[in-house]
DNA sequence: ACATGTAATTCATTTACACGC
DNA sequence: TGCGTGTAAATGAATTACATG
């Protein structure tokens, strides 16, 4: 995943019709994410409150009547915003309270985007799953083997060296790229389809 | 046209009322599509008798006068379904054993009595089924439905003149309807999310 | 190791309903 | 009742895993 910038999260062109409150707004979330999870030990409740005050209010802003379209699709959005937010502490939450065990893996950095601890999280705890159907690998590991795929379109079957390597891009085992270059195989096959049958099957 | 398990089809609720025999007659048919197609080969001419004597009892309990209503709509039911099995069957025999050509399916007589037959079943069925969450409309209700969002972008609300329209045409209940349309007000606010935030939120 | 069939799971979407205004 | 919002339940397609010959 591109890491984002927050402030482009939050302060975007159209902001500049935007009025105090709202501006004011926007810095306390932008202040929130700068101190992600740093200071959630110290003041999660104070963190809670605050952004359900920021919630309240923009509920209300969305409500007026006197405002323009533009303006209410900002408000929209940063509402948006402020409940993934106020999600993503919750669940922090959990963590750090109930089970002690998780290391952030990304305290090291002082300033961060926050997508991307989450995108950590999500792989720490996959790797750490042992294979299960339907589990999506993760779209970094995804991609490098469509791009394999892409590369080897005319004789799709691993070799050996292939193997290695894709072994070691994606961190998955040996029967899991065999099984997805397999299953690659198959989509492909089905994708192409007579128009014919394919008219049928739509109805 | 959504699915509708056999069961369903065939075995409702309002079967407590009926008396074995029709019970019986319930699960032959069952019974036989299950294994529609597979087992045709072998014993064509069986399935046949089995159908025959079935629209023969079926039609005596249609014309029985001391049967109840729903009863007899329900033998109705029955004796349609019935029909259009045994005429199914005529026409992979005529394709199995005499070579006919098969005809295409969308001038074919039977399967236009068997789309429209269940059709109508199913709008039958519906009235009498209690609404069901995730269960789709049929695309023609939602066709109609969307039709009328569409003309009605700029205020989309029902007024009584439009709910009676709609009920009409999609042969739904003014509550299913209400609530679709609200349900689409929401969809409609939804779809416009701030293009990096739906990024984000893409992963 | 392969194609094929199919089980188990997920993900986005659709419909229904509850609650408060 | 009407609305928006939150959320439950179900669908259906896609993804991953594994069994068989």
């Amino acid at each position: 995943m591109n890491r984002i910038e927050i402030q482009d999260l939050l302060n975007n062109q159209d902001c500049s019709s935007l009025d105090k409150d709202f501006k004011n707004i926007n810095s306390q979330l932008l202040e929130i994410c700068s101190n992600f999870p740093k200071e959630l030990l110290s003041n999660h409740g104070e963190l809670q409150m605050q952004l359900q005050g920021i919630l309240l209010f923009l509920t209300k802003l969305v409500g007026k009547n006197d405002l323009s379209v533009t303006l209410k699709n900002e408000a929209r959005m940063t509402y948006q915003f402020s409940k993934i937010i106020a999600s993503l502490l919750k669940s922090f939450e959990d963590f750090f309270f109930e089970r002690k065990e998780y290391n952030d893996p990304a305290t090291s950095e002082n300033e961060f985007v926050f997508s991307v601890v989450t995108q950590d999280m999500m792989n720490k705890r996959k790797e750490s799953m042992r294979p299960c159907r339907g589990h999506r690998f993760s779209s970094n590991s995804t991609e490098t083997l469509e791009d394999w795929y892409k590369k080897h379109h005319e004789k799709p079957y691993l070799d050996k060296r292939s193997l290695h390597e894709l072994e070691f891009k994606t961190k998955l085992s040996k029967m899991q790229i065999r099984n997805w270059v397999s299953n690659r195989r198959r989509k492909e096959k089905s994708i192409h389809v007579s128009p014919v049958i394919q008219d049928l099957l739509q109805e």
